[in-house]
DNA sequence: AGCCAGGCTAAGA
DNA sequence: TCTTAGCATGGC
């Protein structure tokens, strides 16, 4: 399908890091795998064609309906915030399927982008279900039972070191019904990240990211090295031994009710700018 | 060679 | 309650 879309800009959306299944194409298009399709994605000015997929599943994967100059408006107006929405301009948050996006995130601690990506994607060769698109073999992300009957092993040669251990036992929590994830819809936050956090290889962050990616909830938060220090230099650059429990009484009183998106517009940024954390500016 | 990566966990102060 | 080492592996 073909959409007009305002504000929107598919390279910052697909490569922000929210997702691990694109992959940048050589006509400049990206290619996707959600949930048992390939999908394609391209951009013409701010005409939007998706292919592969329902168009209903790609609205709301891609969050079609979403205004996000609203979203921007309720961003704190200050220097910093200005700079990364200047520079991460069209950038939106997806809609991942919850398991998916939890699983990858228990992927991710301690990686770097490129390697979560590899690691996700051995993991769905070896354990997803396959498929055939466009005349070759795709896989989709493996359901939490085919991990939970996988063998260490099988997790381990996906390269994922140790974090296998907590993907294994976290896949059978979910697959035995003793955490369920269904449930976490109806949770207020608190909530939802305590029944998240009962997963091993599961804290505040990855919480947090699963919760935003995943389940769409705006006020999480996720507080990774990158936002850690974003935090620290831009917003507390004068104070010393300032604690992260400082940290997460001021983002939730100061980014407003968008917080998660406004973090990943402020990840994004210092991410790709790290001078920009090297001296905190004025 | 040594440090760091979209962290979590248990142990010890 | 806060801090720290260990956990695997690869890239620089």
């Amino acid at each position: 399908m073909n959409v007009t879309a305002r504000d929107f800009y598919l390279g910052h959306t697909l490569e922000c890091g929210q997702a691990f299944r694109w992959r940048r194409l050589g006509d400049g298009g990206y290619e996707g795998v959600v949930g048992r399709a390939v999908v394609r994605a391209a951009q013409t000015g701010n005409i939007l064609t998706l292919t592969g997929a329902p168009a209903r599943t790609l609205a709301h994967y891609f969050q079609l309906h979403e205004d996000l100059a609203a979203i921007v408006r309720t961003f704190p107006d200050d220097p910093h915030m200005r700079r990364a929405v200047a520079f991460g301009r069209g950038m939106r948050l997806l809609r991942q399927e919850p398991w998916e996006c939890l699983a990858s995130f228990i992927c991710s601690s301690a990686k770097q982008f490129v390697q979560i990506c590899q690691v996700v994607d051995s993991l769905c060769r070896a354990l997803g279900e396959p498929f055939e698109a466009g005349g070759r073999n795709e896989f989709a992300f493996p359901a939490a039972g085919a991990v939970a009957r996988a063998t260490h092993g099988q997790l381990w040669a996906c390269k994922m070191g140790f974090r296998a251990k907590n993907l294994l036992a976290a896949a059978r929590l979910v697959d035995s019904g003793r955490v369920r994830l269904e449930t976490i819809s109806a949770m207020d936050y608190p909530r939802a990240v305590e029944e998240l956090m009962k997963l091993p290889g599961v804290g505040p962050k990855v919480a947090d990211c699963a919760l935003l990616f995943g389940w769409g909830r705006q006020e999480a938060f996720p507080i990774d090295v990158w936002i850690e220090r974003a935090l620290r230099r831009l917003y507390f650059a004068s104070q010393r031994h300032v604690t992260r429990r400082r940290l997460v009484e001021f983002h939730r009183s100061y980014f407003g009710p968008y917080a998660g998106y406004a973090q990943q517009y402020l990840f994004h940024y210092v991410r790709n700018n790290p001078q920009s954390l090297a001296a905190a500016p004025r």
